[in-house]
RNA sequence: GUCUAGAUGGUGAAAUAGGUAAACACGCAGGACUUAAAAUCCUGUAAUUCAAUUCAAUGAAUUUUGCGGGUUCGAUUCCCGCUCUAGACACCA
């Protein structure tokens, strides 16, 4: 019979569809919570990348299930955000088509991984049933502030009362009572900077600014002050430090979150230059390495205020040059204390475009050529700072901007009354994102407050138009910004546990059963971002009471990135340079186009007739004095914008849904990066045509001994040990191995064969369940439990013996006889022992391990 | 620049708690089967040296886990210094 894994795989796809997985172990009290990260769906579909995780999470989900675990692996998607937003105005076609068509794209892809997900549990972000909720929590943010007493979030009724006891509450205006509650809310509104592009007039990401210019068109973008939405992460940092006790994540995952957070003991002084009051904070008392400044913004603004540099300093501002050396002299003031002159340095060294360090010293010559050893000056000998000195925490994490500039996104559910922000009432969520159905609607930005229909009736609670706006009728303008991508990641994984319940964003009977997710599966990315904010999260839902855990994610593994080659070629002004000649022209003025790999000649050449085919390159192409042209070749994470994308579709359809995923794990370690390469597939193939030749085939009348027992026994432990420590690549070596050894030995026996086929079928679900039933199993393989470990099968020891370090012999002995004094008999006639018995010194004995023999 | 992780054959990589380095694959070389190709199967495969035998095969010793030190009977693993590579670094998901 020959293996034919098109036909097999089709079969049971279909038959899988009418077995409920997740029921297997349905009254089970035993539960299994694992979460892959959601993906975004864009356009372009599921790439190698993301199949990793959830081929990783499938065979770790069907391996608990085999224990007998209740399984819940559920997936949905994270639809709101930029990129769809970007492909919208780019194409005409409004975000929520494009989602819908990627949403269907991305299920028929991961259907075809042979992977078993909640497919009932599903959520999409974007829906209103789901980001009603997202909004309610946004409004209990607003409603809650931080009490430092009891380390917890309080109705702000309770704070009121406070105050009451201390200041006239009754008498204040409604201006300064909104002022002094926006203070402690822990959504609150205050003024910071974003990137903003005056030719553009729009708002742009971090991501679309390139050397302060625009992505696109390339205009001049600045900073400017907004009043946006935040949100107070920052009373909430010693819990987050606290509680990495409760965490089982890797050592270094813990570290980079905790650094992101970076707690420090700090000093500072305060000066002050023309009546206005500055906070300089030193690391030490007497050695100046450098000065923050806490509130760049201001500073900004003071100093384009006080001195009329402007454009200098924006021009500074704008130039995003990493490099320590580059700073300039700004301004000189006079110390107050002594006279003394401080020069103030300025750079934008720091990371982002805002400028958060500012340096000062009172030499006039200092170099900066080593932050270590030159930055150091003592100012002790010159001027007395020792009086000034307070000693306080600093955190590197500031307070999380929550407004977006953006149209596809949850709208924030506030409107103004007079200027001060009022919640709209629970009751009357979601407040729906007008959904533009239109093409080449979107084809300029768009945002909510070019809406004609967005303003609030206070007494009807309902959206209304914006030309009816009156005090009198209750009818007040709505927010327009909308919220940022990570109000919806921050909570999804509750969500869920009762994807569908009405009555609350939480099925509380539920969430008793399958509480916090028990392994986490993610981008290393998303440590400083997500997966922060979604434990802060989580710790707010406790001070609520809707959670009784103190953390989201009890284990978390971060997936290795895939990489791939990419292509890239400069353009100067109107002309594209090939690479080998690019050291002549200033950098700065370059702009990097990713190029697809079709339009590659052999190696790094371009193919210029058929690039220029494609009208978005219909420029010169200046070539080299070999009258060719380069592109610069490099290795990058795979992803869209690179170009260097390749999904798993085509590699399934020629090899099959089992041999891909096998392949896929025996990459290497998960958490570790890999550089794409399909050569060795071949392996996993001929691995699977000798499974099947293995199940079907072999016949020999030999009879299953004790011995094989103890050694499948041996192998069966180091698989378990394996998913223990979550290094399921090492398995698939285990199973070659043993797969080996079954054939050498000519092993007939069935029950092997059975116990063989459950331990490789979490990983290859097609060819073990078409021989499961070959061979006579008559409900699905998955029905079946694990193979388990018996310790008291094993009856002898393995010893190495060795001579001064080197190894001589392997040693089994029984174990009733398990010491020293047996082995010496044991090797007393061996040619090693007689040629160095004279020399003898000492033996070294390691139970059950090894025994050392050291000569002189 | 700061932080983090990593470095093992021609390649991807294994090596439980410091104890057989290179498992398992890919590739390559040789062979079997076949008109041929593909597929399949078998054998070999870190390097150097020596011995023996030469039809083929074998045995022994030494050196090897980026570089240089240290701790230890013993280091891929622990410690210190260096070199290189990759990733993260706030409107990216």
């Amino acid at each position: 019979m020959i293996y034919n894994f098109k036909k097999i795989e089709k079969k049971w796809k279909k038959k899988h569809k009418k077995i409920n997985f997740f029921k297997i172990n349905k009254n089970s009290k035993k539960k299994f919570y694992i979460l892959n990260m959601f993906p975004y769906p864009s356009g372009y579909g599921l790439h190698i990348g993301h199949s990793i995780g959830y081929i990783f999470s499938d065979i770790i989900s069907k391996y608990k299930s085999g224990l007998k675990y209740k399984i819940l692996n559920p997936i949905g998607f994270d639809s709101f955000g930029l990129p769809a937003e970007q492909y919208a105005i780019y194409t005409g076609n409004p975000p929520i088509k494009i989602i819908k068509k990627s949403i269907k794209r991305y299920k028929n892809q991961l259907k075809n991984l042979g992977v078993f997900f909640n497919w009932d549990k599903i959520i999409n972000t974007c829906s209103s049933k789901y980001y009603k909720w997202t909004q309610w929590i946004f409004l209990k943010l607003f409603d809650y502030y931080f009490d430092k007493k009891t380390n917890k979030a309080k109705k702000i009724k309770k704070l009121k009362k406070i105050i009451k006891k201390k200041i006239k509450w009754n008498e204040l205006n409604n201006k300064t009572k909104n002022k002094i509650l926006n203070k402690y809310r822990l959504a609150y509104l205050k003024k910071s900077y974003i990137n903003w592009c005056p030719k553009l007039n729009s708002v742009l990401a971090n991501e679309e600014v390139i050397n302060g210019k625009s992505e696109r068109g390339g205009y001049i973008v600045i900073k400017k002050k907004m009043l946006q939405w935040h949100l107070r992460i920052t009373k909430y940092i010693n819990r987050l430090l606290i509680d990495y006790k409760y965490l089982n994540w890797p050592k270094y995952i813990k570290n980079i979150q905790k650094k992101w957070i970076g707690k420090k003991k700090i000093f500072f002084f305060t000066i002050k230059i023309r009546n206005k009051k500055l906070k300089i904070y030193l690391k030490t008392k007497n050695k100046i390495y450098f000065i923050i400044f806490n509130f760049p913004s201001y500073y900004i603004d003071f100093l384009l205020k006080e001195y009329k540099k402007k454009k200098q300093i924006i021009k500074f501002i704008n130039e995003k040059n990493y490099s320590f050396k580059n700073y300039k002299i700004l301004i000189n003031f006079k110390n107050s204390i002594k006279n003394n002159k401080i020069k103030l340095y300025i750079s934008n060294y720091y990371k982002n475009n805002y400028i958060k360090n500012i340096y000062v010293d009172t030499s006039n010559n200092v170099l900066f050529k080593n932050i270590k050893n030159d930055f150091i000056i003592n100012l002790k000998n010159k001027i007395e700072f020792n009086f000034f000195f307070k000693k306080t925490y600093i955190y590197n994490l500031n307070d999380l901007v929550f407004s977006r500039q953006r149209y596809w996104g949850e709208p924030i559910p506030i409107y103004y009354k007079n200027g001060i922000p009022k919640p709209i009432t629970n009751k009357y969520l979601p407040l729906k994102l007008p959904l533009i159905k239109k093409k080449l609607f979107l084809k300029k930005k768009f945002k909510l407050d070019q809406l004609k229909k967005w303003s609030w009736n206070e007494n009807k609670h309902k959206i209304t138009y914006n030309k009816f706006i009156n005090k009198k009728k209750g009818i007040y303008p709505l927010e327009t910004n909308t919220m940022p991508s990570f109000a919806a990641s921050n909570w999804y994984y509750l969500r869920y546990i009762s994807p569908k319940y009405k009555k609350f964003l939480i099925d509380k009977k539920k969430y008793k059963f399958w509480k916090n997710v028990d392994l986490y599966i993610g981008g290393i990315e998303h440590i400083n971002g997500h997966l922060l904010y979604s434990r802060f999260c989580h710790k707010f839902f406790k001070d609520l009471k809707i959670v009784k855990n103190k953390e989201p994610y009890k284990q978390f593994i971060n997936q290795g990135i895939i990489l791939n080659k990419t292509y890239s070629i400069y353009k100067y002004k109107n002309g594209f340079i090939s690479y080998d000649n690019i050291n002549k022209y200033n950098i700065c003025n370059l702009q990097k186009f990713y190029i697809d790999k079709k339009y590659i000649i052999n190696n790094n050449k371009l193919n210029i007739n058929k690039i220029k085919e494609n009208k978005i390159y219909n420029y010169n192409f200046i070539l080299n004095s070999k009258k060719e042209f380069l592109c610069k070749k490099k290795i990058e994470k795979m992803s869209k914008s690179k170009l260097n994308i390749i999904t798993p579709d085509k590699i399934i359809k020629k090899w099959g849904i089992d041999c891909y995923r096998l392949y896929i794990i025996f990459l290497g370690p998960f958490n570790v990066n890999k550089i794409w390469k399909i050569d060795k597939i071949k392996g996993m193939k001929r691995f699977l045509y000798k499974i099947w030749n293995f199940v079907l085939n072999i016949k020999s009348s030999k009879k299953y001994s004790n011995i094989y027992k103890s050694i499948l026994n041996n192998y069966i432990y180091k698989i378990h040990f394996n998913y223990k420590e979550l290094l399921i690549h090492k398995n698939i070596s285990l199973f070659m191995k043993l797969l080996t050894f079954l054939i050498k030995k000519k092993i007939n026996s069935i029950k092997i064969k059975k116990k063989f086929l459950i331990l490789l079928s979490p990983y290859i679900p097609y060819i073990t369940e078409e021989l499961w039933k070959k061979i006579g199993g008559k409900k699905s393989i998955f029905y079946e439990k694990q193979p388990i470990f018996r310790s008291n099968k094993n009856k002898y020891v393995k010893y190495i013996i060795m001579i001064n370090n080197k190894k001589k012999d392997i040693i089994f002995i029984n174990k009733k006889n398990n010491n020293l004094d047996y082995l010496k008999l044991k090797i007393k006639n061996k040619e090693y022992f007689l040629n160095n018995k004279k020399n003898l010194k000492k033996y070294i004995f390691i139970k059950n391990k090894i025994l050392n023999i050291i000569i002189i």
